[in-house]
DNA sequence: TTCATTTCTTAACTTAAGTGAACAATTTAA
DNA sequence: TTAAATTGTTCACTTAAGTTAAGAAATGAA
């Protein structure tokens, strides 16, 4: 499991067996039960969640309804807006499979920011990659329809398809459940006849 | 005009006189026309700028037409995704009004990190602001409709409607130049009757 | 200044999304 | 195992956005 991280950090940076042994001695690694919240609107947090396997979703209660914005499978990183701000939390995060993940929080970034300079340099490079794929992910939901999200979807994020109840779907496609059923129904119509 | 970007950067890390000396002497400041391109689709760039005065904007070109999707006022940060994937822009980048902004490449910023790790640190916290200033964005524009786009920007950037085009922000709020007016005009209606 | 271009608005019509409701299928919990 | 809750689909109706076109207003260039 360990090495699962250790081989993502690498694509970055390289480590020694000492950096190794210092990340794991700070006891990162957890295992999540489906259906547990990790973060609630209101919450103060410090966490960055790094998914090794499962899925979490981080999503809105507006007007008493829940309005999914985002989803983190294997290999992706969350740090809340909440934990940057120093604010409470305006949205939840929670695990909608069983999952493992990597719960740091920003002392011990600090710490090991600390001991090994380099680890700095490799959460400027996750940060800008991050920031530079979000702005061309913003980018293509701006210029597309509802329908062209959703096709866009199925090519770049496929299994999401199949992971994600169809109406947390729909609000992470800006649209109401009704409307993806439709569109969907739409789809299908088409390549028929 | 310098003080400008050193206060900025103050905000973030505290910069001796040799720091400065050495920004300055990196020639970084630049006076563009309104109507001039900085970045066009399928060029390589290494350059990201610094807005001191006046406004740029990104735009896709497709199906013939332009899709506006950011403006970059004064104090704002843009590094074109580009700059960091290392391939061919997928956009044009230009100024809407006189500006004044800073262009600094990738290779004058890891001279900088060299000589003053700190710098290092100023780029993290930058694009970690950044990213989470993004994702609530992003999720604003998701949970909203085009009305309710339309009345947070009037909320958050109200400069921005006065100083952009209409048919430029349109393509912003994810609508054509003729809803965004018919929408305005819906809102102008429901507060008079 | 004058002409051409760009920009903005309005209108009529088409298409698609929002809404409220009903129902079946599935999942969850008692 | 059964009842309750959640989830997904469909439908009729309403509302709003896309499309096409026309014309007015503003801008820019010769």
């Amino acid at each position: 499991m360990q090495d699962i991280l250790f081989d993502f950090i690498s694509k970055y940076v390289s480590l020694t067996e000492e950096e190794k042994n210092t990340i794991l001695s700070l006891d990162i690694f957890r295992s999540i039960k489906k259906g547990t919240t990790l973060l609630k609107e209101g919450q103060k947090s410090k966490d960055s969640y790094f998914v090794l396997k499962g899925c979490i979703r981080t999503y809105y209660v507006l007007d008493g309804e829940e309005k999914t914005t985002a989803f983190y499978t294997e290999m992706e990183v969350l740090t809340p807006p909440c934990v940057i701000s120093k604010t409470p939390s305006e949205y939840y995060v929670s695990c909608i499979e069983d999952t493992i993940l990597t719960v740091s929080n920003s002392d011990m970034e600090m710490e090991i920011n600390r001991k090994f300079p380099k680890f700095e340099t490799l959460c400027k490079i996750l940060s800008e990659e991050l920031l530079a794929k979000q702005q061309i992910d913003f980018d293509e939901f701006k210029t597309s329809s509802p329908e062209k999200r959703y096709l866009n979807l199925i090519q770049k994020r496929p299994e999401l398809i199949q992971r994600v109840p169809q109406h947390q779907l729909a609000s992470y496609l800006g649209v109401k459940p009704q409307s993806l059923s439709r569109l969907r129904a739409r789809i299908v119509g088409k390549n028929k006849g």
